[in-house]
DNA sequence: TTATTTTTTGAACACAAAGTCAAAAAATCT
DNA sequence: AGATTTTTTGACTTTGTGTTCAAAAAATAA
């Protein structure tokens, strides 16, 4: 078991990572310091470079732990066995209430760093598409049951993210509306633009 | 006439705002140094200060430029006697083309700096809201019009603006889309959203 | 308790970038 | 041309922050 030790250093990543996030999004790269990181944990600089090589992986890492989720998401979302529609609006849902609770860490991290090592780059990248490509999924599948009409399904998925990603720039927590609230509507709308208008 | 000089001195801080927000929308405000802005004009860090007096005075005059672009554009839409439907793909496809054309100094400059003074935030804030509001006003006419369905104007309002600010976290003048094509395709769609469904 | 390993600390270093300024250069005026 | 004003320069100062590291503290094992 290479367990005790290492599980506890685990998580005390983690924790680390939840918190670098929301101050990530919060300033930004280049605006957050690492200091002001540690300080939110009641830590010194100087031990943040005992679990991250550097501000560069601390910042990657926290774009892996954020595509895990969101990930988890979708896919549970489209393991299901509901009809596209449902399914598209899960998906909507999903993300909305995820960026919503966990604003603290959402995709807020936009344009992924410059610093970044090509693999590096290369694997947020690729996760982010992954991601993608799930709703570009569902969205044929409604096109193929026609319950959806033939739609350009790559600029209807761009509107669709695009929506859901700006909402991190306007949202708050105390604001007039709920996340759940946002939620429904954005799915109801944002279905129209596919669902198939016919009697 | 207070001119010739005071015209002179204006043309250059415009130069300079331009070429200052093409690398602070690539590179983030934190990102970009003021030598860097300085040598793409040919000019020297110091002479910058010449013509602001720091560098969040620097971001602040690109917010105020780029918005003043912005409100120009949907103006001129709302003036014209084209009916809701023609005047809000017309705004949205202004706004997507000019989110292109400048991609340089587009809206990209998102979150308004920490830095700023309270009135400068204020001011900003507000220009936002007013570019906000034209949109509201087409979707309202539309509605009293009855080509638009009942909608929630500022969730549909959010969606719509959402989805254009995106744009420019994909576009890429090489890409496969033309500005143009992504246009149409956005105005169509988004357009769904809001058009009375009846025969 | 003592020895060993892990974790934290805080001072020190390095370096990049904002901002200053007196003097030089360029432009304008008489 | 010479005098005056505007603009540019580049070296200098200052500040902030990422990173390192040896030593201290805490945790764990014997």
């Amino acid at each position: 078991m290479s367990s005790f030790r290492t599980q506890k250093m685990a998580k005390k990543k983690q924790e680390i990572l939840r918190s670098a996030a929301a101050v990530l999004v919060e300033k930004g790269y280049q605006g957050t310091t690492m200091e002001e990181i540690a300080a939110k944990l009641l830590m010194t600089k100087g031990s943040m470079y005992y679990y991250f090589k550097n501000k560069d992986d601390l910042l990657y890492q926290c774009h892996l732990m954020i595509m895990e989720i969101c990930l988890d998401g979708i896919e549970k979302v489209i393991e299901s066995d509901c009809n596209p529609i449902e399914k598209l609006r899960s998906a909507i849902k999903e993300h909305i209430l995820l960026a919503a609770s966990e604003k603290s860490m959402f995709m807020a991290l936009t344009k992924p760093n410059h610093n970044f090592s090509e693999e590096q780059l290369k694997e947020v990248l690729d996760l982010r598409k992954s991601y993608s490509h799930y709703f570009d999924r569902i969205i044929h599948e409604g096109i193929n049951k026609q319950v959806f009409g033939e739609v350009d399904v790559k600029m209807v998925r761009l509107i669709i993210l695009g929506a859901l990603n700006w909402i991190q720039e306007w949202y708050n927590q105390n604001g007039p509306q709920s996340a759940e609230e946002i939620s429904e509507a954005y799915a109801d709308y944002l279905l129209k633009m596919l669902i198939k208008a016919d009697g």
